[in-house]
DNA sequence: TGATTATATGTCGCACCAACATATGCTCGA
DNA sequence: TCGAGCATATGTTGGTGCGACATATAATCA
């Protein structure tokens, strides 16, 4: 899931410029699988239209700032297609909330309790936003991924809730063993 | 959760090398929700040196290759807990399968079985590995954190199997109407 | 009026992932 | 028993891309 494969999965649903498309990467519906960074996006987008698998517009206003609007060609979307058919890599999940909460022993409980209570309002939110999102999408794949999405969230969002205490009850016995000597 | 944090991690809860610390972040306790590669290890490792966080000990056995047994220093250790009680970044989730299920219109029917049938398989194994090391490990955050993998994994391997057949039901519409023109 | 936010494009340094190169010992089937 | 393949082990390299920075304008708001 290359910078590449992105924009032309994004612009296959409709022209876009390269500020809209890392805003629906980490805003929009693909937000929660998906993410990138001008860094990548700006690169791809040069060297996709170089190859001729998007085509850019530029979308001058006098005193607005020049846009410049890109769209799928007919090869790029056979490209998107192929792409899409090949053998997909790994799902990647780095979590440094996990780590942190790995390593509980060696951390202050009240930073504990901050890291948690963030993650819980986190996910919150995002469950949140899933629900919302549900009713105006009309793509076929879009819903049954929001379900799914809902559905893990959900999940990881009543363990927090439920093992929070314990958690924050375990952390900081090194440290405090540590601090003792 | 750069390669340094994670060596430091590691390297917290017993002396290994290099080839045991990335084996450990793609195989052991840590597996699900960190990943890393030799070439940011290794690298890692020979700063952590030279900053003096971490020791070398050349293990010569004859006629066997060299290792390099890497052990945390007491100013390694410092650095550590002073890492873990930093505010910290946000989880990262990327997940080809995902957009593949999104963009289900595109793909291939037998393909779209054949990609989640393995990502059903994946989650089998991880459910079952995660079992298996609930026991063994001492650490008490370990726990927390296995019990918090196996409640993620579960939803969504049981999201997986009741929607299997219609995310494959829904596969290939827009290809078939592309086929036809 | 000035501060901040949203829109918009882009560059740069550093980190790091995937693949390759290299070397040895062990196991297991032909 | 001999070679093939696998596990162990260390490292390099090329390209990708993340995070931070630079720049610019319009709108909003105190």
């Amino acid at each position: 899931m290359n910078a590449r494969t992105l924009c032309l999965a994004i612009l296959n649903f409709g022209e876009a410029t390269g500020y809209e498309i890392r805003k629906k990467s980490i805003e929009g519906e693909f937000s929660y699988f998906v993410d990138t960074s001008f860094g990548a996006i700006y690169p791809a987008l040069s060297r996709l239209t170089d190859e001729g698998l998007v085509e850019c517009r530029d979308e001058v206003h006098p005193g607005k700032p020049a846009r410049k609007v890109y769209s799928i060609t007919p090869k790029g979307r056979d490209a998107f297609v192929d792409a899409l058919n090949q053998p997909i890599e790994q799902d990647v999940f780095k979590s440094p909330f996990l780590l942190t909460a790995m390593c509980c022993e060696f951390v202050d409980p009240k930073h504990m309790a901050k890291v948690i209570d963030e993650r819980i309002e986190y996910l919150k939110n995002k469950l949140e936003f899933l629900s919302a999102a549900k009713s105006d999408c009309d793509m076929p794949g879009a819903a049954w991924t929001l379900h799914y999405g809902s559905a893990v969230f959900e999940a990881s969002y009543e363990y927090l809730v439920k093992n929070r205490d314990a958690l924050i009850a375990m952390s900081g016995s090194a440290q405090s063993a540590e601090a003792a000597e």
